[in-house]
DNA sequence: GCCAACGTTGGC
DNA sequence: GCCAACGTTGGC
């Protein structure tokens, strides 16, 4: 059995969508500013390089999950959090003892379409997925290799993916 | 734009 | 350590 992970990451669109990841440069970014210490813990602790990523639009219409990208970097302190000019500077985290930490993505597919968020309320397959729970507004959520194979399933149902280089 | 659900902060 | 006030998230 094979130890890969699976998560779920949010972005909103209009700040960082997966088209933007899809036409940057190395088709690789870095996930800064999350805030959130539980989300933190997983970043820093939990991921590991080729664990697979959902791409979640969130703030967006309609929300969903808009394709597939994954690790190439693990957690590492997020730099921005100890720029006094950064909009995510945060007083408490110093490079000499940072507080938040952050990964690197690279993109991997795109879906035709994305899956909504209505339909993944409507899958009985998926019960129990944080990102359907109501109140759940953790940015980054782990997602069983059942749910990630389901959901990557609906993706690729809506026609044909972008792929990403090598 | 509204507001419910959460998370964090800070006075006590 | 409690909890009220405040800020943020994110669907609708």
């Amino acid at each position: 059995m094979s130890d890969r992970k699976y998560w779920l990451m949010k972005s909103e669109p209009d700040v960082y969508s997966l088209d933007d990841l899809r036409t940057d440069e190395g088709q690789t970014t870095y996930w800064e500013g999350v805030r959130n210490y539980q989300a933190r813990n997983m970043m820093r602790d939990d991921m590991r390089v080729g664990d697979g990523v959902l791409y979640y639009h969130s703030n967006a219409k309609p929300p969903g999950v808009a394709g597939l990208a994954e690790i190439v970097r693990e957690g590492y302190p997020d730099f921005t959090s100890w720029d006094p000019e950064h909009h995510y500077f945060d007083p408490k985290s110093s490079e000499e003892s940072p507080r938040w930490f952050m990964v690197d993505l690279r993109f991997v597919e795109q879906f035709a379409d994305l899956v909504s968020l209505s339909e993944l309320k409507e899958e009985a397959d998926l019960d129990g997925l944080g990102v359907i729970r109501k109140g759940n507004r953790l940015s980054v959520q782990p997602v069983s290799a059942e749910h990630y194979d389901h959901i990557v399933a609906m993706g690729r149902a809506k026609g044909p993916v972008v792929t990403g280089k090598d």
